[in-house]
DNA sequence: TATTAGCACTCACCACTGTTGAGTGCTAAC
DNA sequence: GTTAGCACTCAACAGTGGTGAGTGCTAATA
């Protein structure tokens, strides 16, 4: 149905929609006659504005005021509309000279994206670390902390390091305990967490009734290690600079993004929606169904190791966000973390 | 000199404080002489509160409004009228009710602590973690990463994991990195990083031509591993509680406090203010010179384990924080912390 | 002599008012 | 099909007056 628009009609939704991002305040008919050199009166931009409002593209707060793009205004701008320039040479190099990413932690590096993504496009950045499920095996080690109670210690292939306690026989002792990540370092190194799930199931059901003590507790104990979900690990930067988008200037406003934000669970949920699709996406806030996040829009990128571990990048803003300049950014930023993360991986 | 308050003057006092704190609003000289009975008319009130007013306790908004306690004033609340109630044995239980630390990592507990402090109080929780410095050597691990940059992974006595990225010698075999940890796991084991580093410097010294290959790797590690600084880690729980007060209900204020939260260094810096002192602090915000967290009360306590690691936990509020409340939960809260910490402590 | 009733005064707050200007829809002329 | 003209709408703003909570001062009082 949206395809049916006239090429004038598109011109006008277009110019509305980029008056829009530019100003946040409604577009009236006489400013698109004017900057925009259609050569059309204010009254037969009117006509389309009409239009326009009747399919659900454009709205006006109030009967005398200029129009809004809707939601579905939005989407039809990036589906239809938004042409994403990619960035040129001096562009990608800026962008590149940005990160600093010499000796990061896993942690460091995500905190930096998010930290650039945010001073870079003036609205939020988010990145969700690959999950600990999309890791692959490298190295585990466990550290008696008191009585029956260890700390394991995970590190993946790209230098993630997660640690968890868990309960264990109390009469394991130093030595057994180096012994059995000995063992299991050398069994299930380069297995990704899920092949190393199916492994541990299959040596447990086979060795049912195994007269190796140690084994017997490397199976037990990895189990306990590695077979339950580690939570995922999220970085929000900028959260302040989206107060100063003026669809969220009311107290009321404030208070309900900065909570949104702070249960971080949300922003998870929308993370996790990109995860399986690739290249840039672009989530518009009002279809979203999280009340606590309306107005908001998502922009996000994956980016992998080339041993496929998953994790999610992005910019949050108002649904009025330059899509066409923060598009590349994030796009390219993707790209460079997943180089980065390939690189973490060692040459043995 | 503020000493030298008659009796009446400090009732008066503690009535507009505390009238204050519960309605944050100006508080008038019929509320004080109906409310509570000191069977003093209106007017003899005013006689009081100019008085104070001159002393720099009180002041008003404009000619025509009640009065609001100024720093000075709730400073001279604090110290000499706040009487602080300790908490009774159900309460306490209660209190120790609320946290859940089974089976928790470092991380987790700090993170639980502030939900905990910041739900009780209604105002936002901050913790410290034990600083680098001010823990334990436990145990120490390397993983290579790519070419010559490894991964050193500390965990120290209480169970809290540091890890950082160093350079290092390529030519270091995966089984010479076992080797150097091993070494100095047991070399180094009990010591706290204090003593570590004196150690390291003296071995340094004495080897200078040292020919075992190996020590002299192990000491080079250890050197660019545990010689820095490593970042304070520090956890914010319920900053948007902070936004439902009536002292930061505008847009900039929020904006002012939100930004401050984000930046963490202000926090950090304040927080380590009361890292010597032993016992409940209390900073009023105006005394702070921390233009950004102007208005706010920040209430701290340190915990540490007998091994003495300390972190530093607490709660940030409007400056017209309800501090007979809070301080108690502070203060058992600390107290709570530094038993569980011990209790994380291997029983070798 | 300390306390208090009385009074004039101040000022934030609120509801109401009229004006302005940007923008609209409709209609008739081009 | 396009557009000029016109009546209409409505948010935003500034001004206005009333209300009430509160003050400081003074003179009367216990």
């Amino acid at each position: 149905m949206a395809d049916t628009l006239s090429e004038r009609s598109q011109n006008i939704l277009e110019a509305i929609v980029e008056d829009y991002i530019a100003s946040a305040e409604p577009v009236g008919s006489r400013a698109i006659s004017r900057k925009h050199n259609f050569n059309l009166s204010p009254a037969s931009v009117r006509n389309v504005m009409a239009d326009l409002e009747e399919m659900g593209l454009l709205c006006s707060p109030h009967t005398s005021s200029g129009r809004i793009p809707t939601g579905k205004g939005f989407q039809y701008y990036i589906d239809t509309l938004l042409s994403v320039r990619t960035l040129n040479r001096n562009e990608k190099q800026n962008l590149r000279n940005s990160y600093r990413f010499q000796n990061m932690r896993m942690e460091d590096i995500m905190q930096e994206v998010g930290r650039v993504l945010s001073g870079l496009s003036q609205y939020t950045g988010l990145v969700m670390a690959p999950k600990f499920i999309s890791t692959v095996f490298r190295q585990i080690e466990f550290i008696r902390l008191s009585q029956g109670r260890l700390l394991m210690i995970y590190v993946s292939e790209t230098g993630l390091v997660q640690n968890k306690v868990i309960e264990a026989d109390p009469s394991l002792t130093v030595r057994d305990l180096e012994q059995i990540s000995s063992y299991l370092n050398s069994e299930l190194n380069g297995l990704s967490i899920q092949e190393v799930r199916t492994k541990l199931k299959q040596e447990l059901q086979e060795d049912r009734v195994c007269y190796d003590r140690l084994k017997k507790q490397a199976l037990k104990l990895s189990c306990a290690a590695l077979q339950d979900e580690i939570e995922d690990q999220i970085y929000v930067s900028g959260a302040s600079l989206m107060l100063g988008q003026p669809e969220f200037s009311t107290p009321e406003q404030m208070k309900r993004l900065i909570s949104a934000f702070e249960s971080k669970k949300l922003l998870i949920e929308l993370l996790d929606r990109g995860q399986s699709a690739q290249g840039v996406q672009i989530f518009i806030g009002s279809d979203s169904s999280q009340v606590d996040l309306e107005g908001c829009s998502l922009i996000t990128s994956n980016f992998s190791n080339q041993k496929g571990a998953v994790g999610t990048l992005g910019v949050i803003g108002p649904v009025r966000m330059n899509y066409s300049q923060v598009v590349p950014i994030v796009d390219f930023t993707a790209q460079l973390v997943s180089r980065v993360l390939d690189r973490e991986i060692a040459q043995d």
